[in-house]
RNA sequence: GUGCCUAUGGUGUAAUGGCAGCACUAGAGCUUGUGGAGCUCUCAGUACGGGUUCGAACCCCGUUAGGCACCCCA
């Protein structure tokens, strides 16, 4: 008996393992519990923003390369070592998306969006990949949900808008503790004036600066401001601050900014050394944590103005503002606080268990009855004996059973049972659509 | 891209150089007409590739994946 055991292992072990196929290194399925989760969050997602009078919008996964360089930033990791190539038969150099907000822009463009009503007010939902070494709360295959405002006025309505809605659809999350944190870079020249200021402070402590930051000195002097590096610590708290250096508009935006976060009772917190890596951005920058998240520096939401991004890509200028939030790290928040967070509540369900080959084929026509009196009942026909059914109708949290057997089928009967109560009633085969829908009432 | 830690059935774990075991889950049966308990049986594993050794889940090297941190970011 032993022996045959070992037989047949040795026999498998000898055998050609070959390397099994996982998915991609950082990017993972989604289970149907998983999945359930997700689609509560982009239902409560697409109830909030389209009460902000969101509309959705779908653009292509892959896009030229050089939609992203010319916007997100030549210079970016994100641009430089991060794009997924697409190979493909054509010439254009394409890449899997890795953020969609120049995406959108380029439909907003592309399609004259500009001719309908101003601002367009347009959200998505959708995958974006980067290829970066995965960690906490970080995909190489990562969702957002991101809102954009494109068009009209620079208008600071709209930056405290896009907080509002993406701060409301956090709380919809029963998420707590919500920091909003914001900043402003100003315009263009505002942060020239400001970089050189910036670098002129940094040239007095040469000598104590991190090798990470000598070399942001040259590739993206804001960037300075967030070196964790604990010797950068004294610089960066002498170091000038932009809001010092805005110009009267920008600082009269900002302050706009902050009177409607206040009117909508939004709290925040200014964060002058919030900068953020991408280059389009001018004005408003902000991120939304949670207490816990703010000290991993893990952001649920990030987002900000972006004027010039339009201007960039073609010859009209488009005001903008916008902010995208992190599918993945927003749902692990939602369930450290709520670990049942998406699974439904125990519905009334009802299974269907017939025996003998008859009852099964009468279930296939009975089946059809109650989808098509859109009254949900489930069902293994590939089960046969009674007691697994049952069993299995317990498992899937069933609260009636209709039991069809061969007597039932003979006599155009079928059992209703409580399965609770274990009470069972005899009805006529016909009533059962209506019976059922009364009792699940 | 860099550094550190980790990898045993679907899940959680045991075996520390000498018989890969346990629990849960799943499937079947006890019981082709009544479930949740119990009992019996079954499926299923040392991530992959190499090396050292009489002998490797265990030691060594490489790869892959995961975790953490850097970089950067949602």
């Amino acid at each position: 008996m032993p022996s045959n055991k070992i037989n047949k292992k040795k026999i498998k072990k000898s055998g050609p393992k070959g390397k099994q196929i996982l998915s991609p290194k950082g990017m993972h399925d989604v289970l149907p519990e998983e999945a359930q989760a997700r689609d509560k969050l982009y239902k409560v997602a697409k109830d909030v923003l389209e009460f902000y009078g969101f509309g959705k919008i779908e653009t292509p996964i892959v896009e030229n390369a050089e939609l992203f360089s010319r916007t997100v930033g030549e210079s970016t990791d994100i641009v430089e070592k991060e794009m997924y190539a697409v190979r493909s038969r054509g010439k254009e150099h394409l890449v899997m998306r890795p953020e969609m907000t120049a995406s959108v822009v380029r439909s907003y463009l592309e399609h004259g969006l500009h001719r309908l009503p101003q601002p367009q007010f347009l959200y998505y939902i959708g995958p974006a990949f980067r290829h970066e070494n995965p960690q906490a709360g970080r995909y190489r295959q990562f969702w957002q949900i991101g809102a954009e405002v494109l068009g009209g006025e620079s208008d600071p309505i709209y930056d405290a808008q896009i907080i509002i809605a993406f701060s409301r659809l956090l709380g919809e999350l029963k998420l707590k503790n919500l920091i909003v944190g914001i900043n402003s870079i100003g315009g263009t020249a505002d942060r020239q004036n400001y970089k050189k200021k910036l670098l002129e402070h940094y040239r007095l402590h040469n000598k104590e600066i991190c090798k990470d930051c000598m070399r942001r000195m040259k590739t993206n002097p804001l960037r300075l401001l967030d070196c964790k590096s604990r010797s950068c610590q004294n610089i960066i708290d002498e170091a000038p601050s932009v809001l010092d250096h805005l110009s009267s508009p920008s600082k009269a935006h900002f302050k706009s900014v902050l009177e409607f976060l206040d009117e909508a009772g939004i709290p925040y917190v200014l964060k002058p050394r919030l900068v953020r890596g991408l280059d389009y951005y001018n004005k408003t920058v902000f991120e939304i944590f949670t207490e816990d998240d703010e000290k991993g520096e893990l952001s649920l939401v990030g987002g900000g103005r972006y004027d010039y991004l339009a201007e960039i890509l073609g010859r009209r200028s488009v005001a903008g503002v916008g902010a995208a939030m992190g599918v993945e790290r927003v749902l692990e928040a939602a369930k450290e606080r709520d670990p049942s967070f998406g699974t439904p509540r125990s519905k009334k369900r009802v299974y269907l268990i017939h025996i003998g080959d008859l009852a099964k084929r009468k279930s296939i026509s009975l089946l059809e009855e109650f989808r098509e009196a859109h009254l949900p009942i489930i069902g293994n026909l590939g089960k046969t004996s009674l007691s697994n059914q049952l069993e299995a109708a317990d498992k899937a949290g069933a609260t009636l059973a209709l039991i069809l057997g061969q007597k039932e089928v003979f006599e155009e009967d079928i059992i209703i049972r409580d399965m609770k109560t274990g009470a069972q009633e005899t009805i006529p085969l016909k009533k059962a659509v209506k019976e059922i829908k009364k009792r699940l009432k």
